[in-house]
Parts: C-alpha cells; structure tokens; sequence
DNA sequence: CAAACTTACTGAACAGTGTTTAGTAAACAA
DNA sequence: TTGTTTACTAAACACTGTTCAGTAAGTTTG
C-alpha cells in the first residue's frame, strides 16, 4: 500500500512548490506586496488550494522564517573552525550582522515582523528557532566565561545584552532609522558601532 | 478679512479631530486593526474627507510618529536636572526603555514601522524628530567624553552603538522575540540586560 | 468492471482594505 | 443676485485574506 506514501510526498512537495514560489517573491518584490493571489498564479493554481496546504497567511510566514534559520545557521558553520571562545563571538556577531544585511527580507522574518510569531502564539507553541540561536550564542558565551575571557558570570544576560546590541543596529538599519547619518555612511557606521562594542566588551564585561 | 483665517483655523482643528481620532482606536485596538473607514465613522464623516487632509495613510501614520516623539521628548525632562552627564545617559536609558514599555504602540511607529518613514522618503524629506531625538543623545555622550567619564572619543560611534544596545532590548522584546524566557521573566531580563551594558560601559568605554 | 467513496482542486463569494472621482450643497465674493 | 470657491460624500476601483459549495479525478470496494 505505497498509495498513502505517494500522497504524503505529493504533499510535501505541493508544499515546497508553495514555499518556493511564495520565497521567490518576497525576495523579488518585499513582503508587503506579495498577496496569496501572486502566489496562486506564480504556481499557476488557484488561491483556494494554498489554503489546503497552510492553515493561513501567517503560517507561510512561519514556514519562510523556519527557512530562514536554517540559512543563518549554515552561515554560522565556519565559526565551528575558530578555537578561541571570543573571537568566535566576534565572528559570530559579524556573521549576523553580514546576513541581516545581505538578506534583510529574510532577517525581517526571523526577528522583527511579527506574523510568524502570531501563529506561534495561536498554536500555543514555543519560538524553537529563535530559542535555539540564543544558545548557540549563550555557549559561545559560557565558553568565554569559563576561560575567564569575561568577567560577568551569567551567561544568559550577557548573551541578550551583546544579542540586543546587534539587533539594535541591524533593526534600525533595516527600518531605515539610520538615514539621518547618509546612505554612504550608514554601513561604515554599523561596522564601526559594532567594533566599538566589541572593544567595550573586551574592557569591561 | 479674519475668514482665512479661521479657515485655516478649522483645517487645523480638522486636522487634529483625525489625529486624535486616529491615536484612540491605535492605542485601543493595535495599529494592524485601525483602518481609514473605522477613523472616519469615529469622527462622523466620509473616508474620503480624510483625505482632504491627510495625503494618504502614510502620512497620518507621519504625524502621530511626530506626537509620540514630542511625547518622548516630554518624559526626558527630569533628565535636566541631573548633573553628572553619565548619571544623565543612565537615566535617559532608563527613561527610554520605561517609555518604549508603557508606549508600545508609539514606540512601535517612532523606531520600527516603515509607514512613517516611507512618507519622508516619498517627500525627499530627512527624518527631523529622529535626528534631533539622536543629538539629544550624543550630546550626553560628548559631555561624559569632555568630562573624562568616557575614554573613547568619537560621540557619534559611541551614542549609535548605545542607543542601539537599547532599541535592541525593546525592539526583540516589542515583536515578541524574547517569549522563551517565560512571559513572568522578560521584563526583569531586560532590565538586567541595560544594567549589564551599562556596567560594561562605565569599565569599558 | 461498475458503483461508492475520497481526495484535490476551483469559481465565486464575503467582508474587508486604501484610494480616487464625479457630483452636490453650502459658503463666500463680485 | 449672480458666479465661484470650498467642504464634503456616495459610489466605485482595484485590491486583500479567507471560506465554501460544487466538480472532476483518483481510489477502494462489491
């Protein structure tokens, strides 16, 4: 009976081919612009059928956002290589900072729109992806600490000030609250509040 | 002839009906379920009259981000009276977070939502209240560089790098992306988290 | 094989959105 | 008392997310 098998693949693809072309958009035109309609006609079916394969638009969403991490994550992979504890959370922060920028629709998904996090919350379900990338980072933390690279002792505190600190930038780029400072000068100034941050946490956490 | 005038005078008072109107059912209902017929019902008069006043949407979006700024402005009062500048930079962070925390909604349209700014952008306009909000700042900043209490000595850097520590604990926790710490231990962690930067910074910048 | 059932899909509708436009009635100027 | 300007609105346009009855094909059963 290979028939339930077969259906069940068939609907992880249909699924796929929805989460494609629903990706390919939002990267093509942003996210305001694309309505499930652009996604029924991109994969040349009706807009009735993205319903039998997502409850709603907010869990297309959740599903772009999962992928999303799974990018993040496989950007972070040369980190693996590095020994010392707090040059690997430099690299890591850089690295962060190099995806919001490089794929700011993607980086909006993860962590300022709130749509996916909406059908979290009416599922009554925990933000897994986004739990498992502050450890990442919390690790990279306590490692510092256990080699007495930094003083502070609580490694959760210190990985949401030092997640913050980057978001922050990352978020009022994206948003575009940077534009005050001129658009040849905003990248160079993230770098540079970034680095700086970086010399203050070497001196003082 | 006093008739412009008081035509001018009740495009004002108009101009104001809406706006008022319009931060009632923001704050009540959430920005997302406010919409120009739901405003225009509030106030008794058609859609359209609203845009007799107001270009579009975006721009009444402009004008209640320029309020919530002018509101901002108003809670840093009690920082004059604070001599020793870093104390000063201390308490306007406090200050910010207690605002961004009791004004969810009006911090949202100052610093996170695109509506506002995407009418700056379509009047080639720079971000004024932003700007000036930024100097506010970096003034602090410069004293605590003047007076020694800060070593590095570029203001600018210093105070984008800060002020992004800040909007980043309110922008993650404002969408929601500090959920898995337990709704009962975010408000505690993020205050932990801005006294965490700010020991980091009295040793390290 | 034919009948019964199940699944996959869609057209059309519902209830909403921001925005524009033609037309009306009142206020003002000549 | 005309003519003109102003303030306003009903209705429409072109969208949006979402639901549902109906259809046609695929699958199972007698």
């Amino acid at each position: 009976m290979g028939i339930v098998e077969r259906k069940e693949r068939e609907r992880e693809e249909m699924r796929r081919l929805i989460l494609d072309a629903a990706q390919k958009l939002f990267l093509a035109n942003g996210y305001e612009k694309v309505s499930i309609r652009n996604i029924a006609d991109e994969i040349e079916y009706s807009p009735a059928t993205i319903y039998l394969y997502y409850k709603d638009k907010n869990e297309l969403f959740f599903a772009l956002h999962q992928a999303a991490f799974t990018k993040l994550i496989q950007d972070f992979a040369p980190i693996a290589q590095i020994e010392n504890p707090f040059d690997k959370l430099v690299e890591m922060g850089r690295l962060y900072l190099q995806f919001a920028v490089t794929n700011p629709e993607l980086y909006d998904l993860m962590f300022i729109m709130t749509a996916p996090i909406d059908t979290l919350d009416c599922r009554n379900d925990v933000w897994e992806d986004g739990h498992n990338a502050f450890l990442l980072l919390q690790n990279v933390v306590q490692a510092c600490i256990d080699m007495g690279l930094i003083k502070h002792t609580d490694a959760e505190q210190a990985s949401l000030m030092i997640w913050s600190t980057v978001h922050g930038i990352v978020a009022l780029f994206l948003r575009r609250r940077l534009s005050m400072f001129g658009e040849d000068r905003v990248i160079p100034l993230m770098e540079e509040a970034f680095f700086l941050f970086i010399e203050t946490l070497k001196k003082g956490l």
